[in-house]
DNA sequence: TTGTACGCGTTATCAA
DNA sequence: TTGATAACGCGTACAA
């Protein structure tokens, strides 16, 4: 059982109103009494119940976060940004997965009501309409990573893709490139589609007409799998250059390159999404577009306090920034 | 403000009492009632508050997580353990981070006890005898992973280092390597030493007799710099297989290797530690020897259950596995 | 079958 | 300067 301030008022002698107050400074306790009881409340390693005092202020001082899995190295940072954010303001952050189980994330939904958060943090779901209804019945606020919806309590982060798929472009055309293919991820519909279009806008505004034959949305199961079957786009001669819409897919994209004695980037360029830590240890180093998810996730926390604070806030979109690496180079002049 | 019982009381015209007995099936009301109050919970949206729950059983259902950063993937997947285990035992997971800051450690404990934890799992964290004492003081079950300390209420689920090292060395052994080296990482003495203890092991009951020369602890910041002054090892030629303490360190060995056209694995054989992700996208794949994270993770929290369920415990020791990939091969005869 | 009263730990109000 | 009391939301012993 944890010391309670009735512990300590039996031990000085006074009642646990004036241990209260002593413990908070109150002046209308005599120095005396208050440093008495300080002192006590020291050696017996009192801390008070933030339960109890939840209970009282109908604020739990709590956050809850919800990812599809924290493995994911991606969800990992968000959540770490999150959690430093929410730290230095005195939150708390409850961890909850849904393993991409629309289920499990109304269930963890409502253990996070039961626990009575201050307010919700979802990355990477995909709420639906399904249960948008009972967000906004728990009349706290919910904000959104990478996934926007509209509501009422319902409020946005996310990275800009069309603006990194274009400056990924971009600086594939700077280098000479004018056969750049694209190859996606139809699982992610929303990103994915936003990707594609920063590709399109980048061709489209250097004059470059768009090829459907360089656009592959390859129906296979994992993203390292999309990368390998993008090999079709080179072997055939027709691209130069190749934009995937995520790292994994890069790095399959290289590693299959590397079986069919394709160099990259003399022969190919390749360009990612995303920055994930394996990118800059392949060979070569792969250029790679990459999310702000720290502050992804430390400006979702801001946001949160400042809706607790009552102040407006704004939906929020991050540009991302270009790494170049050596998995990019000039186009073969021939 | 969510709906309380007596919300439900006023509307069902009944007392408090009878709502909190209707809504948990007790057989003493009237079927007809407590259906007519469970309906009506549902429609108004009730949920109970764990928060007053809490007060009453002075039960959280709630753990604390301590980790030095959630950004380390490493960490993130033993988290996903925890959580993922805590989740199916109906109890919730405050997770903090320390970044390797003590005092930043002891606060957030502190925060943790303020929160009534029923229990608290820390993660590679240097526990200091310095806080033990307050530790204790909480009187609540600690689970310590990969970090092993005494103390009254101190248990701990760990890798076995010295076996997962034996392991990678006695495969190495197998191939025919006699000169192999050891990179270590003097920044974390206890399980650095524990790795070369496998080393060492391996090769005395191979009666290889050792050799200082072939064993570094280099001096530099981070890991990846630990790998790239391992090539002094064979640039004079003295070995022909490198365990390294871990991935990173034989990921920068292996890209050393790389520029200086050193062929692995004809020339040199690695083997790394840790089976991080990137490990599987290096050229060639990266042999390793795999510490079971999400396991360490979940066994954590289910001896923590099992503590709070005032079961025995005993501490746990995990094994790892090797897992081979394209980084060795048998030494070449000459 | 249902209601009253009390307590969990804390703080705020009012009284002394 | 201090103390008694009520309240937060819930569960339970006891009473009706």
């Amino acid at each position: 059982m944890p010391v309670t301030i009735k512990d300590i008022a039996k031990a000085a002698g006074v009642s646990h109103t004036t241990v209260s107050r002593a413990l908070k400074g109150n002046p209308a306790i005599s120095t005396e009494t208050t440093e008495r009881i300080q002192h006590l409340a020291q050696e017996l390693g009192y801390t008070p119940s933030a339960v109890a005092q939840s209970l009282l202020t109908r604020r739990t001082q709590t956050i809850g976060m919800v990812v599809t899995t924290i493995a994911d190295p991606f969800v990992a940072q968000v959540v770490e940004g999150v959690e430093s954010v929410a730290q230095a303001a005195s939150y708390s952050v409850f961890l909850t997965t849904s393993h991409n189980n629309p289920d499990q994330e109304m269930s963890v939904v409502e253990t996070l009501h039961r626990r009575r958060v201050d307010a919700i943090i979802v990355t990477s779901s995909r709420v639906g309409s399904l249960y948008t209804s009972r967000l906004e019945q728990l009349q706290i606020p919910i904000v959104l990573i990478n996934n926007q919806e509209e509501g009422e309590f319902l409020y946005s982060v996310a990275v800009d893709d069309r603006q990194g798929a274009q400056l990924a472009v971009e600086y594939l055309i700077g280098l000479g490139h004018r056969a750049i293919g694209y190859i996606g991820a139809s699982n992610r519909p929303k990103s994915n589609r936003r990707r594609q279009t920063g590709y399109q806008t980048a061709l489209q505004q250097a004059g470059i007409p768009l090829n459907p034959a360089l656009v592959l949305q390859p129906v296979v199961n994992t993203d390292f799998k999309r990368g390998e079957a993008g090999l079709d786009l080179i072997l055939g001669g027709q691209a130069t250059a190749i934009f995937c819409y995520n790292d994994i897919i890069a790095i399959g994209l290289l590693m299959a390159c590397q079986r069919h004695g394709i160099n990259v980037p003399d022969q190919l360029s390749i360009v990612g999404f995303d920055g994930i830590e394996p990118a800059q240890y392949v060979s070569p180093p792969l250029t790679t577009v990459c999310q702000p998810r720290l502050l992804l996730g430390q400006t979702a926390m801001q946001m949160t306090l400042d809706l607790l604070n009552d102040e407006r806030v704004h939906d929020s979109i991050l540009p991302c920034d270009l790494i170049v690496r050596s998995s990019t180079a000039p186009v073969p002049d021939n």
